[in-house]
DNA sequence: CAGGATCCGCAGTGATACTG
DNA sequence: CAGTATCACTGCGGATCCTG
């Protein structure tokens, strides 16, 4: 909170384009929609401090099912960002890694996180201003 | 309003999540669920070019629907990224403008969307290939 | 251990109609 | 012009059971 002035760092540097019209709308989405998915970026964000098994992912991020858990791995994996290493040991062992593409991309997620933790206090305190009225 | 905005997911989401060694996680969904929804990731673009009336970014971003236009800018509004800026003429007309924190946002957003189209042909090739086999 | 298959509820969304 | 209200549908995501 108590920043409306002083973090104007208005950066325009990005080229507006006329977002609604037909194509950049549909290759933003692509991205968009693997951001805004509920697991995909926390499943990233964990692989982004080194490679993990099937069961230590699903632990870490406990709260997640099995089906999500496979279904974001099975997506990332497709999408060039995981890779995916399979042991056929006596028990199946399975590790996940981030690919380096998947790397550039989980840094960019970190730098969301990062805004987040700047701006929480602000989006916050405008939410209960907001609903105060 | 009869319905909750865009950004009440955090209602269905568990109030006790320790999600592994990230605490971050919390927060983190809070930004996520913003930039993951489908339509505000795309208004505040457009808005990253300057000021746009009520109309204006229902054409732009054409294929919205008034709800979602509507319930969209309420969210940002309510979120402290947009301002809303009424002047009762005779027509009622209404400004929507990023605040600066929301325009920081809004950078960080045209840094995600340069990815997107730096990684655009990579992933597309990922996913042929994967779903070849 | 890793994950496929299935059932199902409900939040999120779109389409339509109405209003100040 | 700038919304609000209502309804009906869809598909994400959770819970559960099963397999190699």
């Amino acid at each position: 909170m108590a920043e409306e002035g002083t973090s104007t760092r208005a950066r325009h540097t990005d080229v507006r384009e006329p977002v609604g019209e037909d194509h950049p709308t549909c290759q933003l989405r692509d991205i968009l929609d693997r951001v805004g998915d509920k697991w995909s970026v926390l499943v990233m964000h964990l692989l982004g401090a080194g490679p993990r098994r099937y069961s230590e992912l699903q632990r870490a991020v406990e709260g997640i099912s099995q089906r999500m858990l496979t279904l974001t791995l099975r997506s990332l994996e497709r999408d060039g960002l995981v890779e995916r290493a399979v042991t056929p040991t006596s028990p199946p062992r399975v590790d996940y890694a981030l690919t380096p593409v998947g790397q550039t991309l989980s840094a960019q997620v970190a730098e969301l996180i990062t805004w987040a933790e700047q701006h929480r206090a602000y989006v916050a305190a405008s939410r209960a201003r907001y609903d105060a009225s």
